[in-house]
DNA sequence: TTCAAAACATGACAATTGTCAGTTCATCCT
DNA sequence: AGGATGAACTGACAATTGTCATGTTTTGAA
């Protein structure tokens, strides 16, 4: 089996500033889970008794709105941990985690956690320090959903999925999401995004073949979403 | 001089957890400021080399949009320790801080929190806590943000200044916010929030006298909020 | 008090975005 | 292969929202 310590992933997330001891306890006590695209891993209104440490595929973070639209709030790929914010504020879930991809995550159960937060201050401040991350980057996704128009926002998630997830060996965005999923990471309507990308491709800033896309002018591209 | 063992804002934050000689060191480095309405605490992307303690009046913190727009992301008051993110992420702030009523805050230098941080894990873990508090809601707004019309947005904000910031002895919200600062907050042009106060003053749903405004029908506002 | 500046308000119009209805295309199952 | 299913797409139209122009009220400083 394989063994937190040895773990890669680890380079990417707090658990690097656990000590060895305690990482075998997380060890000996995590669990691995296989998740088919779709899949979800836990659902708003959850109550969490852990968290879950992304190996491998991506996972979206959405939260279901008054109107009943889903709104993506986050991706999380490799080195990603979810429920964290639930764990430590020992509340309920307010956000549905579901695979996007095929996935293998790593289940922690929360005592492991939360008794290596109380006792060793390394920890607690690197995984502060995550979160303190985290929040400047929800703080900007705020400024950008209401301030920025539709189009603004499309433009900028292709340029946000390109830089975090890659391009693959033909150049095509590494991660493919559908239509509506890129309408709920946008906060348009499903036929809006649809349009924009039509026009985007018409205007030659991007390029698809079958469901994959690729960015062909990154400039252009830029300049839209800031608004030149 | 005052102490910091002694401030009544301490029950809200999380200088609670710090032992006395902790809060010994804070209170003999710290230094208390007045400003007055429209002072700015600090500004995006300045380097802060301390936190905030709001002691008295109302903060709004708020980024600009390459547009040229400001959002106000938050509403800081009594209680609320300001630029801590950005102090744990040792980046410079992301946020501007400006006073909105006249205001009384401590600024308590950088290292008295580092050090207590790094050495006293319930300290770590308390201020780890309210940064997931202030993740969650910045979750909340970002699908606020992109899935409620301007209209439910700006019920919600009525409901929120009731809630955070209470009434004065003739019901009317305590604070008072310029039609331009709750378009920010609301995320809109500051017309459309104006034509959309006259209209829930037409519907009942809130009355003014000069600026100050008073909520008349909650229930409607409430529906009105969620979409219904 | 008085006047200038700022805040508030409204109208008219354009631009953006959402909704509904329908068509085409891809995928998957047996 | 054929058909069923869901995703992708398009058109037409309505609703929402932003912009510009302009008038009114409030505020604050001389």
């Amino acid at each position: 089996m394989s063994r937190c310590e040895n773990c890669i992933i680890r380079q990417f997330n707090s658990l690097r500033a656990m000590s060895k001891e305690e990482l075998k306890r997380v060890s000996d006590t995590k669990t691995t889970k296989i998740l088919k695209k779709g899949e979800i891993i836990f659902e708003e209104g959850e109550k969490l008794n852990g968290v879950f440490c992304v190996r491998g595929g991506v996972s979206k973070l959405s939260k279901l709105s008054s109107n009943g639209k889903d709104q993506i709030v986050k991706l999380a790929t490799k080195g990603a941990v979810l429920g964290q914010r639930s764990v430590i504020s020992e509340e309920v879930a307010n956000l549905s985690a579901t695979a996007v991809n095929d996935m293998e995550v790593c289940f922690i159960p929360k005592d492991a956690i939360v008794d290596t937060l109380n006792s060793n201050p390394n920890f607690a401040v690197e995984v502060l320090r995550h979160m303190a991350h985290d929040l400047k980057e929800a703080d900007d996704v705020i400024v950008n959903m209401s301030q920025k128009t539709v189009k603004q926002r499309v433009a900028e998630a292709f340029i946000y999925l390109e830089d975090n997830f890659g391009v693959d060996d033909k150049g095509y965005l590494a991660l493919t999401l559908s239509r509506e999923d890129i309408a709920n990471v946008v906060g348009t309507a499903t036929e809006s995004a649809i349009r924009i990308i039509s026009e985007f491709k018409k205007l030659g800033l991007i390029k698809a073949s079958g469901k994959k896309i690729a960015i062909v002018d990154a400039k252009g591209l830029a300049d839209l979403a800031v608004g030149i």
